[in-house]
This record gives C-alpha cells, sequence and structure tokens, in this order.
DNA sequence: ATTGGCACTCACCTATCAAGAGTGCTAATT
DNA sequence: AATTAGCACTCTTGATAGGTGAGTGCCAAT
C-alpha cells in the first residue's frame, strides 16, 4: 500500500520487534493485549490495534485468522534480522565447548564433522557444514598400483595431505615397475603445481612427447591424463542433528517432514543453497521460502563462510524453524565458523 | 495357556495366514467377517471367532480394543514368516534392474551406495548396507609423506584396492627421503601379509633391530608400529531411502519416527543388529521387538549376509514396517544380496 | 462341531454449545 | 490529531451428547 515511509516509524518498529521476540519466544500468534504489556511504550492495546493494522498493510505480520493475534511474515523476520535484532554475547562455557571440540582432531573430515555436530548440540538444531574446497589446489604427490586387467588403481594427495583415489582403465596392462616409473616421471614433473595447471600441460606434454616418442613417458602422461580428466571434485557436506528439527512443532507435519529430509538426502539443493553463502563472508540468513525452496518453507538458514588462509573454504550453517531465536544463533555460527577456520589452517610450517 | 499342539491344527494356521496377510495388505484390523469371506474354508464368522479366540490365547493375535478386528502379535509375525509364507518370485525387470544398477560401478564404495538405493528403491523402504569387511585383510602398499612438524601421512592400500589414510605423530622430524626409505624397507619386508600378521611381527622384530642398533630401519618399524596400533577399521553402513519410512503410518507417530532416526544416526545399535546376521548366512528377518531395541518398535529388518569368494564380508537389509510385505521383501533382499557379493568379486585375476 | 442370533462395547463422526481470545470500528477523550 | 474505551463480531478450542457401524462373546439351536 506504499505507506512506506510515514508509518515505519520508531514505535512501528519498536512494537514489531517486541512482537517477533514475543513470537519467536513462545509460539503462538501475539495479540494487541499482550504487545501492549510486553512493549515500554505504554500504549492500550486499541492503539496498538492500529499500529499493527499498519504493519500487516505494509506485508510485515499477518493474521492466521480473524481472531488470532498476529505473526511476522518473511519479510517481517527480515525486516527484524536486518535492523532490529540485538545479537547477545556468546556463553562462555559454550565458546570452550567449541574450541576443545575442535582441537580434539587432526584429521580435517574428522574436523568437519566435529563442527556440524557442536553448532548443532548447542543450538538444538540441525548442524550442517560442507567440506572445504579450495579454489587453488596443487598436486603433491601421486602414486599407482596395478589391479586386475588393464585396471590400475590411482592414489593421489593434494594440498598437503588430501587423499583422493579412483580406479582407471588404461589401454595397455602396465606392471608394478612400469607405473612406479611413471609415477616418478609423474612426481618429477608435476609434484608442487597447481591442479588446472598439470592438467593444460598435460595436453602440452602428451602432443610433445609424442612427436619424441619416448614410450614410457608417453605411457605415464596417458595415465595422468585419464587420472585427472573426469572432474573428482565431490560437493558435499555433513549434515548433523536433523533428529532435531522433528522436535519443532511447526515442521512436525508428516509431508512437511518429509520433503525436509528427502532434500537433506539428495543434497544438490541444499549444496546449491550453501555454495550461495560462500561469496560473502560474515553471516547470512536465508528465511523460509526466501531460499527458493518448497522443502525450507517453514525454516530459516544460517550460515557463515570458513576461511583457511584468508581464502573462503566452505561454509558452517544452521537449519531451524523460521522462529528461531536469532540473536543468540547468529553469533554462535558467527564464531564457530571462524574457530573451525583457524583449526583447519594448517601449523605454522617448518621443513 | 499352553493349548498348543491341540489347536494350532492346519484350520487354525491357514487362517492366520490369511487374516496376517489381509492386515499386510490394508493395515485395518481383520475381523471374523472378512476373514470368513476371505479364507477358502467355507465358514461362519461365529466359527471363525472361536478359532480366533484361541488364536488370541495363544497370543498370535490381539486385539487392539474389543470391537476392533484382530491385528498379528510379533509371535504371530514370526509364526508366519517362518512356516506359512509363501514367497513371491522376483519380477523380472526388478531383476534386470539390479544387475545393471550394480554392474555400472568400479569402486567398491560407490558398489555399496547402489546396492543400498537400489533395494530401497524396489521395495519402497530404507535400505542399509554395510561396508565389506574382510577377516583376511593384507597389506598390499605403503607410503609415506613429510607433513609440517612432527607430522607424518600415512596411506596404505589393503586387500587389492583399499585406500585408508591417517595422520601419524612421529618422535623426531623426518624428510621425504627418510621416509621413502621407510616405506622401501617396509613394502619389501611386509606386503602381501596379513596386516594381523604383519602387527606381530613388527613387535619382534622391534626388538630384534633394536639390539642391532640399524637406526634407519628401526626408524621405520617405529612409524609402522605408529601406523598400525590403533583400530583403524570404521564399521560403517550406508543408509538409503530412510525418507520412505515416514510415508507409513504406523511410523508417523512423531517420537517413534524420531528415535528411529536417532538410531539412524547414532548407528551403534544398527551396526550391533546387522552384524548379528553377519554370523548366519541366508535371509534373517527380525520383528518389531525382537530386535531388542526400543526405536525398531514398529520395524522389521530384513537382512542377508553378502560374500566375496565364498568370505561372508557384509550384510544388506531392509528396514520397514512390522506390515510389509515379507512375500516380495525376502526375495529381493535375498538376491540383491547375492548379486551384490558377485559384482564386488575382483574379476578373474591375471598378472 | 458349527452356526444363527443377540446383547454389548467401543471408536468415530457429527452437531451443538459455551468460553475465551482477539479484532475492527466508532465515538469519546485528551 | 492522536489515543483510548467500548462494543459487536469472528473464530478457535474444548467439552458434551447422540447416533452409527463394525466387531465381539456367548448361548442356544442345528
Amino acid at each position: 500500500m506504499s505507506l512506506n515511509n510515514q508509518d515505519l516509524n520508531d514505535r512501528s518498529l519498536q512494537l514489531l520487534k517486541t512482537l517477533v521476540e514475543r513470537y519467536i519466544h513462545d509460539g503462538q500468534p501475539v495479540g494487541s493485549r499482550i504487545l501492549s504489556k510486553d512493549s515500554e511504550l505504554n500504549l492500550s492495546p486499541a492503539t496498538i490495534r492500529n499500529v499493527m493494522a499498519d504493519l500487516e498493510d505494509l506485508g510485515l505480520i499477518h493474521s492466521p485468522h480473524t481472531s488470532a493475534g498476529r505473526i511476522p511474515t518473511v519479510s517481517g523476520y527480515r525486516l527484524f534480522v536486518d535492523s532490529l535484532l540485538t545479537v547477545k554475547p556468546i556463553d562462555a562455557k559454550d565458546l570452550a565447548q567449541i574450541s576443545l571440540g575442535l582441537s580434539e582432531n587432526d584429521d580435517p573430515n574428522n574436523m568437519i564433522g566435529a563442527a556440524s555436530r557442536l553448532i548443532s548440540d548447542l543450538t538444538n538444531m540441525a548442524g550442517v557444514v560442507t567440506l572445504p574446497k579450495r579454489e587453488a589446489v596443487y598436486l603433491r604427490h601421486i602414486e599407482f598400483l596395478p589391479l586386475s586387467h588393464n585396471r590400475v588403481l590411482v592414489i593421489f594427495v593434494t594440498n598437503e595431505q588430501e587423499v583422493h583415489n579412483k580406479v582407471i582403465h588404461t589401454d595397455k596392462v602396465f606392471n608394478a615397475a612400469e607405473l612406479q616409473q611413471a609415477a616418478n616421471y609423474l612426481n618429477s614433473l608435476y609434484a608442487g603445481h597447481n591442479l588446472a595447471a598439470v592438467k593444460s600441460a598435460l595436453l602440452k606434454d602428451l602432443q610433445l612427447e609424442q612427436e619424441r616418442t619416448n614410450q614410457a613417458m608417453l605411457d605415464a602422461l596417458k595415465i595422468a591424463k585419464l587420472t585427472f580428466e573426469a572432474g573428482h571434485q565431490k560437493d558435499d557436506y555433513v549434515l548433523s542433528g536433523e533428529t532435531n528439527l522433528m522436535g519443532f512443532s511447526e515442521l512436525s507435519d508428516r509431508d512437511h517432514l518429509r520433503s525436509l529430509f528427502e532434500a537433506f538426502s539428495h543434497k544438490s539443493d541444499v549444496i546449491h543453497l550453501l555454495d550461495q553463502s560462500m561469496k560473502a563472508d560474515g553471516v547470512q540468513i536465508f528465511i523460509g521460502k526466501e531460499s527458493g525452496y518448497q522443502a525450507f518453507d517453514q525454516c530459516s538458514l544460517v550460515t557463515s563462510s570458513y576461511s583457511v588462509n584468508d581464502e573462503i573454504v566452505g561454509v558452517l550453517g544452521v537449519i531451524g524453524p523460521t522462529r528461531m531465536a536469532y540473536e543468540k544463533i547468529i553469533p554462535y555460527v558467527d564464531v564457530t565458523a571462524k574457530l573451525l577456520g583457524a583449526a583447519l589452517n594448517p601449523k605454522t610450517t617448518t621443513p
């Protein structure tokens, strides 16, 4: 109704704030009487009703039915978290729990799982953390082992300590010694180089070598080509505490729960959402249908990217009902993401 | 009431059978009138009622309330699946789907996931497959890479193509060359040997070497000890189609669903159950509380172990409501387990 | 041994009613 | 001109009551 500037005065905002807080707190539609007592404005319920009617015209709140109180809409929540929210500092005990929980691990993969479990336990909602994925991934070491027939097991290490393995099918059958030689050759040639660079160098070298007809090296390059040609990056995340979501009455409708959990198993939708918050740093919030996915209808997603060496490598987040205590959740997500990044940071290098 | 032999005549059993079938089919308590028409015995409802009263005394069926029909108890189901069931042959199209689905993969881990998804899709319930775990696991190849400080990345391959990796902390700092030498030494010493044997040999060799004071070899053995000392076998399984379970009205109670899904995430209970069916070969069935776990109250678990080279290495199963179509599910589980075993069988070895 | 008949039980559906919470509007108040 | 009291109205919620139908257990007849 475009009453925009006129009606969004301090008082309306103040009332919207208390309304949202109150609704988040006890899940019941908030009526004028309650709001009149809850806010410190000393206004009569009648006045409050007028203001609420305005807020409803603006699409910030709405009534489930005539004789119920008001509930924030998505826009209402959005305004609330963007401008009205006063975040609470994180509890010292919880902070300690996070640092401790993250310091217990060496293996990055375990660390991701630990972070996911920590944030889910602390918030009593679902925790989700993407596996770290670096832009610059360099090849550290490669190794081949012969399998039966013309199959070869490839093991290669990237970025300090990330181990990958796959099975490739070669044109001819190689024995262990030949493969060892190929690996040595490739390691001397490409170790320490960016993987993207390796791939393009590979094609060039392959052509060059083809002319020189050094069979052993040619074979090595061919094997390497097979190794790196298919994308081996698996976008994935670790989810914990999904079952916490079953405790929330607003999500406990069976079909709703089902589509939510189906989204969790298919992963692609969640990945896509998380990828979006990968771009920004700092905390990002998706409220209800803002995400664009039907399954997340009554859910909000609070995320923060985490960084290793000032490079954003992943996202940590919490999934819960739209009606969640944002003022607590936001700092928890923020801090956990920061601590996770720090914990993943390789210890100061020494030779 | 120990009327055992007398009352469990063919007629009673026949009626129990049709009762269970009917209940499985439409989920409603079965009354005497329906049963009278359903069974081919041409008995009046009154007679049926007498028989049902006997079956109830024997604890095979029970009434949810006075004026409802009868439902099988756990014992009733048990008797049904053990003695009364006539399994249906598997659908040819589905059989083709299974073989096809399992033949598309090279990586054993992918294959497990595929099997889990296949069985869950075909049965419309939850599919679960344990990762294959061989009794006899032999060391194939070991490799070390230096990390920062005194940390070393260990990669070792067991059983043809299973790649493991872990980070160990050594007493002193090693460089790449030293580690390479150690790996060579250990490979020459232990490659091809059973892992258990390697572990014990390690301790012996360590003592021997300590006297001879060959530092390089001593170091190698020490590193190996660190590598193998902590149990690195991770009992795990791949679960698919959990969300299918949300569609069954008898499980859709929120708390029930929650404890079920919590059991799925904690894994240990499920693992324990699956381990039990690892011992037997052929299809095993746990009905309702028979499993001993509260969470599986209204669920049945149909499992079959699967074998590679005549050695049982894992379990494939289906989790669904107690009221499931056993006559269809059983052969599906059976066949899928067999095909999975076959698909995992390493191709006939050639040098 | 089987069956028809009959009284009885219980879940389930529907209608009705009263209470309570909350609203919107209007007129009075500040 | 903003605020408030008052009032009629709406809609949910919970309790109560009646009716229906499916199904049972038991008894007497076949």
